[in-house]
DNA sequence: AGTAAGGCGGGCA
DNA sequence: GTGCCCGCCTTAC
C-alpha cells in the first residue's frame, strides 16, 4: 500500500536533492522529471506523500516566490525554512531568486 | 471497470 | 495585482 508511482518517486527523489537553506519550485521539479506540464501533479505528489523525514517538501515553493501551501500547515513550513536560514515575509520568500535551487540549468 | 472531481501551481489576459 | 483557464496525476464513487 506504500507503492509509489514512478511519477511520485521521481518527484520525491528530486525534492530530496534540495540542500538545506535553499528552496526549489514545483515548476523546476516538474521540468526536472520531464513533465513541465505536470507542475500541479508534483504538488499533488508531495501533498499525499510521506513528506516526513524522507522528503523536505517545505523547501519547495511556488515559482513566483510564494511559499505555496503545506498539508501540515503553512506556518510550519515557514518555521522550518526560517530555521534553515530562509527568511520569509508575508508568505513570500525573501531573496527568493538568490536561494532558489535548480536541478538542471 | 469507467467516470468524475480534486489539488501545495503556472501562465496568460 | 487580480482573475481565468489549462494540463497533469491521484483518489473516490
Amino acid at each position: 500500500m506504500n507503492e509509489l508511482t514512478e511519477f511520485e518517486k521521481q518527484v520525491l527523489v528530486m525534492v530530496r536533492k534540495i540542500p538545506s537553506g535553499r528552496v526549489s519550485t514545483y515548476a523546476e521539479i516538474a521540468k526536472a522529471i520531464s513533465r513541465p506540464g505536470a507542475v500541479r501533479a508534483v504538488g499533488n505528489a508531495l501533498n499525499k506523500n510521506p513528506d516526513a523525514p524522507i522528503v523536505p517538501c517545505h523547501r519547495v515553493v511556488k515559482s513566483n516566490g510564494e511559499i505555496g501551501g503545506y498539508a501540515r500547515g503553512i506556518e510550519k513550513k515557514i518555521k522550518l525554512l526560517n530555521k534553515e536560514g530562509v527568511a520569509i515575509n508575508n508568505n513570500q520568500v525573501i531573496d527568493f531568486s538568490d536561494i532558489i535551487f535548480k536541478f538542471k540549468r
